[in-house]
DNA sequence: TTGTACGCGTTATCAC
DNA sequence: GTGATAACGCGTACAA
């Protein structure tokens, strides 16, 4: 769309010229002392004397000297880098993410490596990853080709998947309780006295989805209840809207539709309100998954799942850097509890 | 919040061992070559025979090797690495801005290190960039304090700002017009026919608020309006609500309300209606700017400005691009234009 | 406590 | 077209 605009260089001028980086070896000689002084005052833990501690800095800071970390990292053997690689940031579940990732990450004195990428180019991006030698990776959700994410393992580079595991629990991971929050959701239709219950469903493929259908489904199972109709809205708004176009076209129409992530029930909401002239709680109801900001926003007060991003984030950055710290190779899976938010798109009690 | 919920660590299995990288002596040795001739094989452009250059390749991939980066970076005195500075990615603008910018570069061959910062934390942030030694950064309206963006510049650094610029006209910029998008909505405002009108700002600071407020108050002001009212909701849905109720709550109310952002103009269409009974547009018309995906949704249809997001981002990068491969030294400020979405929170004529 | 000397993995330069 | 060799900037045994 942006691609035929123009933009408008209002005007240009001509300011500075490069210059070649300040070495340690400069310091050295300023401050009058070896290189390894320069060195070991730049080193937490190491042996140096006050004094020449304080002629170091004193020449560090004339000359605004900054160690090259990467150079460093050839003797380290550590980068200092963590690689984060997610999905696209125009999903907010992956923008606060990323974000509270990158917050504690840097918090920890990591470095960000990010990597936005599809399916297609992910290959590519792991290798460049592994060219810049990342101590470690954090996997949000990406449509990994595992052999990829081994390939970092195997030099011993930890890496955690976020909300989303492999099958073969080759790979340490950190996901949501979807299977204990569509359960909730059952419980909370069940209770509510709902018969005809639809599902909203998200892609297919990602194993959240499914754990969140089959909590909700086998739960459902428990009160006698089966699944009414099902759809697929790709968590998108738009195909949400279609998607419940045709759910709430049946007759008689679902009693309750629990969708796989917020911005689908929002899509249902304004469906079933503007096109239906359904009454919510009261006709129908309808709940989300996510606890996005705009789900608790008036016009929708959606009832939904919080999944906790936060801790989520939390929980894998301690992994990762608990590997580490100590070199431990241990796989874990770890789940973080939802929080489920009752608020007025459902209701309490049976009709 | 978060913090008091425990992760449960479901299982744990014993499985990886640490290995050391391989090098390209390890290569050269197992293809029978030199290390040179591994070198050259993965540099493009460089004088190799096919045979070698196969030998090579097939040594390489047996061993699985890649080069390392970072070693690579001290002869080239090219880290590969770009940083980008943003505010949190909670913001869906900045987490679009990043999305793209970060596709874009990885397109480049760059590597993107990623910090997310606020003003507190700024400075010890740039002083990262410095110590990563990348070769360029692209600050997405961080609230910088100069000295560390020049300090970049210093080294030869391209550094380009975007959504943001500096008065003394040192650094490249790019930004939308925001003076133009807030003029052609006081064209708008007053061709509807409205008289009292009102703002409704965001941060006070950022030189994108301050270009908003000032060409839209400059064009009413042809139209012989002046400013009725003037509240900041600091750019957020929740104190976006507050500051509407008390722009809602004189009397007479304002005709016409432009919001800073879409959030807040999204808070006072629903304070609008759901508390002072308000009919948009005939009653009030209420506008927003940036565009957001829930601006468009029904219970909104927000009239905007898209301030073409995308468009932003390619300028930056072909900016800095540009930069980097030339060691161009010139300092541009590139405006990219808005497009003006009317929907229905406006009127087409007076009343 | 300090300095010397070596190695980290790569590219650039120069003879061959 | 190829292979030695010298940087690049740093950390760290080792000797002083």
């Amino acid at each position: 769309m942006a691609g035929c605009l123009r933009t408008i260089v209002i005007f240009g001028v001509s300011a500075l010229n490069k210059k070649k980086a300040i070495a340690s070896s400069d310091v050295a000689r300023l401050a009058g002392v070896s290189r390894s002084a320069v060195s070991r005052t730049f080193t937490p833990g190491a042996y140096v004397s006050e004094a020449t501690r304080e002629k170091v800095m004193q020449a560090a800071t004339a000359l605004s000297y900054r160690p090259n970390a990467l150079a460093r990292s050839l003797t380290t053997l550590q980068s200092g880098l963590v690689g984060v690689v997610t999905t696209s940031l125009e999903n907010p579940f992956y923008a606060g993410l990323t974000n509270t990732l990158t917050r504690l990450l840097q918090e920890q004195g990591y470095g960000v490596f990010l990597v936005v990428s599809e399916a297609a180019t992910f290959d590519s991006q792991i290798e460049r990853l592994l060219s810049y030698r990342v101590d470690g990776a954090i996997l949000a959700a990406a449509p990994l080709s595992s052999t990829s994410a081994f390939e970092l393992q195997r030099y011993g580079r930890p890496v955690v998947l976020v909300n989303r595991y492999l099958n073969q629990d080759n790979i340490s991971s950190v996901s949501g309780d979807n299977v204990g929050g569509g359960a909730a959701i059952a419980d909370l239709l069940a209770k509510g006295g709902h018969k005809r219950v639809a599902y909203l469903a998200g892609e297919g493929g990602e194993s959240s989805n499914r754990d969140r259908r089959r909590g909700f489904t086998d739960r459902l199972a428990k009160y006698g209840i089966a699944l009414y109709a099902e759809e697929s809205g790709l968590f998108r708004h738009d195909i949400g809207v279609v998607a419940a176009r045709k759910l709430l076209s049946l007759s008689p129409p679902p009693d309750a539709i629990f969708c796989a992530n917020d911005v689908m029930a929002m899509a249902a909401v304004e469906v079933a309100r503007a096109e239906f002239n359904l009454r919510i709680p009261q006709d129908i109801a309808i709940v989300g998954y996510d606890n996005t900001d705009q789900g608790g926003w008036p016009p929708y007060r959606l009832t939904t799942v919080d999944q906790n991003l936060d801790a989520m984030a939390r929980a894998a950055i301690e992994l990762l850097v608990r590997k580490l710290a100590s070199s431990d190779t241990t796989v874990d899976h770890a789940l973080v509890p939802y929080t489920l938010l009752e608020r007025e798109t459902t209701r309490k009690t049976g009709p």
